[in-house]
DNA sequence: AATGAATGAGAGTTCATTCAT
DNA sequence: TATGAATGAACTCTCATTCAT
C-alpha cells in the first residue's frame, strides 16, 4: 500500500536506492509481516515485494531474516510505545490532567506500526527475549519509574492521595493494557467500539482515583 | 504428558491408542506448539513427537494442520478463561468478595494452558478470526453480561457504588490483562514479580472503589 | 455404481464375503482405478472403498498393489477382446459375414471394462510388459494366426480375393483401433458420432476390398 | 541431452541457463517422465535430474507440477503430429504420391517424443480434457477438413474414385493408428517389425483403394 | 544496489503396508 | 475376513540463502 513511488507494479525496474532509505522501507515492510505471520512464518519474499524490490535484493541490506528481525525491533524499541511521562504540577485543574493523560496514552493505539510492535512482543517472545530485556532494562523500567517519581511527588505536595494506585502507578494503565487486547484479539470492527468505552471508562476512573477528597 | 515416562526411547514401537485419547494428547501437544512458534511455523513433526507418534500418525486423526488448528481452539474456547461471574451478595465483608474474585481470576494465569491460549488469541487472531467472533458472541459477552448484572444488583441494593467502574465493571479487571501482558512479553522470571504485586494493587483499587463511601 | 449391496454408505459395516467373491469386485474396482489414474497414482484406498471394504481389508486379498495389478491383467487378458475368430464359408452373401464381423468387433467397445483395460495396455506397457509378451505369444498371436488362416482357406477357395488385405489380414481391423483412440483420447461425448461414422467406413472399405470381383 | 556429458557428475556445480532454454530442457525432459510413468506417478525429482537441475530449480520455472504439465501439451500440441495434409494433383503417378504419403506419415513414429506425446493423449486424456478439446477444435479438425477438401477435389477431377474411403478419408490413416498402438503397448522389439508390415500393407492397401478403374 | 536462476533443507501431505484386535 | 491405528518412505512445494551478472 505505502509502496512509495510510481512504478511499484510488475515490471518495476530496478529501482536503486540508497541503503538507509531501502533499510527504512524494508523494516516498515518487515514490521507488518513479522506482526501479521509471526517470524516463523514471515517470508523474505513478502517483505521484499512490499518494499519494492527482489528478494535477493534484500540480501544486499541485511544479512538475514534474522539480522532483519533484530534490526526492526532495535528500532521500534528505542522508546516505550508510552513515550514520555505524564506531568502534573497542579497548575491547571486535575481533570484537564487526566484528559490529557488519555489522550497522550490512547493516541498510539491508532498507528497500525505500534499495534504491530506489540503484538510481535507477544508472539515472538521467545526468540526476542534478549532485544526485550535490554528494551525492559534501558527503556520501560526509566519510564515507570521516571512515571513513579513525578507521581510520589504529586503525592508529596498533596496534589494526589496516597491510595493502592498511586504507589505503583504502572498499574493505572491497565485499562489501556485492556484495550490494546481487544484491539488484537478481535479486529477492527466491533472492537473499536468497545475501545472507545473502556477509555471513557478509563478517565472517569483516574478521576475517581486519583481525586484527593477533602 | 505420559510420553516422557516409559516408551519414549528410540525403540518405542508403535502404541495403539483410542482415537479419543490420542487426539486429546494430540491437542494438548498442539497447544503447546502453536503457542511457542505461531501456526505458520509450529510443525506436525513436533506435534507428533510430543504426542508420542509419528508425523504420518497424525494424519490418521487430523487431515491438515488447520483441521487441527481449529479443533484445538474449538475444544479450547468452548469456556472463557473467566468461568464464572462473581457474586456478592452483601452476607460477609466485601473485602472478602474482593480477596474470593482476586483468587479466582488470577489462578488461570497458572495454568500454562491458559496462558498459550491467549497466546494464540493474540498472535493468530486473523487466521482465527471466525472461531474467535464465535467465542466472543457465544460465550464471552455471556459472560460479561451476566457479570454486569449481577453488580447492577449490587448497585440497586446499596451493596457498591454507581461509578464508573461499576457502569462497565468488565473494565475492573484489567490490571489482571495487563499481568497476563507481563507474563507474555516477559518470561517468568522476573515477570512473575511483578503479576505479584500487580495483583495486590488490583486488589486495593478494588476494595478503594468499590467500597460504599457514607 | 455397482457396489452391490444395501449397506455401501459410510457405516457400512464389517461385511464378511467369501473371498472369491470379494476378489471379483476387488479388480472390477482395481480395473477402473487403474485405467483412470494409472498404476503409480492409483490408490489402494480408492480401489477399497469401490470394493466396499477397508485399505487394510484389500490386504486380507492381496499382498501388495502390484500383486493385485498381475491378478488383474492376468484375468483380463485370458482372451483377447477379439474373441473369436471371424468365419466365412461361402454359404451366405460375404455383405452378411462382414456385417456380422463388424457388429462382433465393435460391440466390445461398448463395454467400459474392456476399454479400460485397453487404456491400461497403453500406458502401463512397461510395467506389465511380461504379462503382455505372455498375452501376445499365448492369446493374441494364436487367434491371429487362425483368423489368417481361416482368411487364406477363403482365398483358396476364391471367396475372397488374394490382395494386401486378405495377405495380413489383422490389418483390416485398423479402423476399429482409431475408433478406439477416439474413445481414449476424446471423452465420450463428441467422439462416440465420430466411432459410428468410422464404424460405417469400415465396414464399406471391407465390402470393397474383400468383395471378389470377375 | 547434453546434461549426460561434462557437468552431469555429483559434483556438477549450478549451471546458471536463461529461462527459456531451462524451460525447453524442461519439457523435454517432463515430457518423457509423463510418458513413462503419467502425470500421477511423475515425480519433479526425476524430471528435474533429466534437466540437469535440482528440484527446487524447477519451481524457478514452473509454479507447480500441474502448470508444467499444461505448458507441455500447449507446446506439444500445437501442431498435429499430421503436419500437413497431403496433396495428390496428378501431375506424377498416383502409386509415387501414396509412397510420399505413407513416408510422411510414418517418419514421426521414429521420433520417440511423438510416440510420447500421444500416449500422454491416451493415459491422460482426462485430466487434460480442455486442452484436448482446444488441440481438436484449432488443430485437428481444420487438419481432416483441409484433407478431405483436397480429396474431394481429386474425387471431383477423376483422379480418385469416389468410395468409402475418400468421402472419409480420415479412416484412411486406420493402419498408422494401429501400428501407434503396436508400439505402445508391445515394446519396440518384436513391434518395429510388425509396423513395417503394417506400413507395407498400408501402402498396397491405398493403391488398391484409392486406383480409379477403367 | 539489484536481480534472476539455482539450491539444500525442510514443511505438509499421501500412500502402501503392517499390526493388534 | 475385516478394521482402525500406526509408520517409513516418498512426494509436492516453500523458503532462506547464494551466486553470476
Amino acid at each position: 500500500m505505502n509502496n512509495q513511488s510510481v512504478e511499484s507494479g510488475q515490471g518495476a525496474r530496478r529501482q536503486y536506492l540508497p541503503a538507509q532509505q531501502r533499510k527504512k522501507e524494508l523494516l516498515a515492510a518487515a514490521l507488518m509481516e513479522f506482526s501479521v505471520h509471526g517470524y516463523g512464518a514471515a517470508t523474505i519474499e513478502r517483505i521484499a515485494k512490499r518494499a519494492g524490490l527482489s528478494k535477493a535484493g534484500v540480501y544486499s541490506h541485511y544479512k538475514s531474516k534474522e539480522e532483519m528481525f533484530e534490526d526492526l525491533l532495535l528500532s521500534r524499541l528505542t522508546s516505550s510505545f508510552l513515550t514520555k511521562a505524564w506531568l502534573f504540577d497542579g497548575s491547571y485543574p486535575l481533570d484537564e490532567a487526566i484528559d490529557a493523560f488519555i489522550e497522550q496514552i490512547y493516541t498510539p493505539l491508532d498507528d497500525p506500526e505500534v499495534v504491530a510492535v506489540l503484538r510481535i512482543l507477544m508472539s515472538e517472545s521467545d526468540r526476542a527475549s534478549h532485544l526485550i530485556q535490554r528494551w525492559r532494562r534501558e527503556v520501560v523500567e526509566p519510564y515507570l519509574s521516571e512515571q513513579q517519581r513525578l507521581i510520589d511527588a504529586c503525592i508529596a505536595k498533596g496534589l494526589m492521595p496516597d491510595n493502592a494506585l498511586t504507589r505503583y502507578f504502572y498499574v493505572s494503565i491497565s485499562p489501556l493494557m485492556m484495550a490494546l487486547q481487544k484491539l488484537l484479539v478481535f479486529g477492527d470492527d466491533d472492537a473499536k467500539a468497545d475501545v472507545a468505552r473502556i477509555r471513557e471508562t478509563h478517565r472517569e476512573l483516574l478521576r475517581l482515583v486519583l481525586e484527593v477528597k477533602p
